[in-house]
DNA sequence: AAAAGGACGCTCTTTAAAAGCATTGAGCCA
DNA sequence: TGGCTCAATGCTTTTAAAGAGCGTCCTTTT
């Protein structure tokens, strides 16, 4: 996930873009709201508008760079897409986000999904409860 | 559903909250938004104010009357809860909701949630897609 | 190196949802 | 049943997330 990546997209290699894209992949939390990757571009010197930060989360969106995740609680979250499907376990406590995959639910969702004569083009399972002292 | 049930949330008995409540017994479509209800209400002689219709609703909410759904396309739906849990199949061109049951994902979903020491208060699966033609 | 069009930052706008407040009305009790 | 109290309503204003508009700047391509 690079410079390349924004190209092959179709898109101006910019340093809004490069940082933004970086900050997605080295921040200890894998999944960022907007207003998240703003702030964590404000130290950095050279910070990066609010609407840019949109408007690129957007376009990688589009792009298929990320994914926009609409978790309770307002405010969306993105996470870099590795073409690796999967769902996620949200921490009401905590705010943690665990991922897993399942391929037994994956299964009898495309089977459900056969059974209503409906094509599926995208799913999204979430669990959200709390995790032990211990993990958390 | 009806008045009792009102009452027995703590609520008070008055015109716009029976009517909303039977906006969501009757409406064609299960799952409403906001301003469905209250566009619902419109015609009908004695219209109810927007706010109050999400006041409304969100009272119902906190009593467990009814559930808030948090599809893709910005507006939260609501639905009356009858007590058996169901999640969703949102065809993405008719905007239809059809619901459904399964117990092996279910069941997956709490072994899951407890191989990770995760304690499920609550999950959504949702499925995007469309439906045929003849089902639509 | 220069031209051309996309991208940025700033501000303003949109939309769903809720808050504030004065008025109205439900419900309880004498 | 009539009145009293506090909750509920309606209207307006506000909030928050997200995006639009526009002038300037900067990538990219030749």
């Amino acid at each position: 996930m690079n410079s390349k990546d924004i190209k092959q997209a179709g898109l101006k290699v910019t340093l809004p873009r490069t940082k933004i894209l970086k900050i997605l992949e080295t921040a200890s939390a894998h999944h960022l709201s907007a207003e998240e990757v703003y702030r964590a571009l404000l130290d950095d010197e050279g910070a990066i508008a609010l609407a840019t930060v949109y408007r690129v989360l957007t376009q990688f969106e589009t792009a298929g760079l990320v994914i926009r995740h609409n978790f309770e609680g307002g405010q969306a979250v993105f996470e870099l897409d590795d073409g690796k499907h999967h769902d996620h376990m949200v921490c009401l406590r905590t705010g943690k986000i665990v991922e897993f995959h399942d391929e037994i639910i994956e299964q009898r969702q495309r089977d459900i999904a056969k059974q209503h004569g409906f094509t599926l083009s995208d799913h999204a399972l979430i669990l959200y409860g709390e995790f032990d002292e211990t993990n958390s």
